[in-house]
DNA sequence: TCGTGTATGTGCACCATACACTTAGCCCGC
DNA sequence: GCGGGCTAAGTGTATGGTGCACATACACGA
């Protein structure tokens, strides 16, 4: 309870989030790790680690979702560009659609909870 | 892609969700195991396994938010019945605050999600 | 007595996540 | 020129939830 120091959620995101906010950020424009790094904060996850964006990268070039190539940077070190590809795209598709399924069911927990609240007001 | 062999989704539900559909479920009323297992289908987790109900009871009635009495039946093995305690209950309304966090934290996406489709719509 | 349904559990391996740590290039100020 | 800070990309490892298989036990009917 109470939830101090950081705000973490006691429940966390749904599993494997991460691979549908970089498809999402991806198909909005090519980027890289560190960019997508904060620009995953935006879609709901807090502050997540580099290590985590990183593999995640990786695992979705091995799996052919995206496509990298290193590209030189004027103002720092190198950087690994990554891009969509056409299966990665069919991907971000059905993960959406599985989003919304997850967004469905948590929709039905609330109505459900707060019927709950309404039955215990009314019998107090 | 196509999904087939049982529908499972590429995106989890939220990490823990066990925990606040059974305490849901418990402040609706009395029950035990099995029962709850066949419910918590209804609450987006579809078929999950006995062990992880039952595990997940466990902790929970360690942690003190239920606690357990067993009761016989007169149809079959004797059942663990639990019921919610105060700290549950406030775990419960916690829960339920984190799941409408990402319940939101979802819409966002889909948000975002619907717009990339109609730009690439309107630029094809 | 053997199978089926109810009811509760354990064992184990996998995998995502969390957290800490490392490497390396570039630039700026001292 | 040298240290510190920022950018950028990783690796190592422990933990913990989850999935799947398996074990146990009671009741009841065939």
């Amino acid at each position: 309870m109470s939830d101090e120091s950081g705000g973490e959620f006691p429940v966390g995101m749904p599993r494997n989030y991460l691979r549908p906010c970089l498809l999402l950020l991806l198909a909005e424009g090519t980027s890289h790790g560190y960019e997508l790094l904060e620009q995953v904060a935006a879609l709901g996850l807090g502050r997540s680690d580099p290590g985590r964006v990183y593999r995640c990268l990786r695992a979705m070039d091995e799996d052919g979702l995206v496509h990298s190539v290193w590209t030189p940077s004027a103002t720092g070190p190198a950087r690994r560009t990554y891009a969509l590809t056409d299966e990665g795209r069919d991907w971000l598709d059905a993960l959406a659609g599985s989003l919304a399924e997850v967004s469905r069911a948590l929709g039905g927990y609330q109505r459900r909870y707060k019927r709950l609240v309404k039955q215990d007001e009314t019998a107090r």
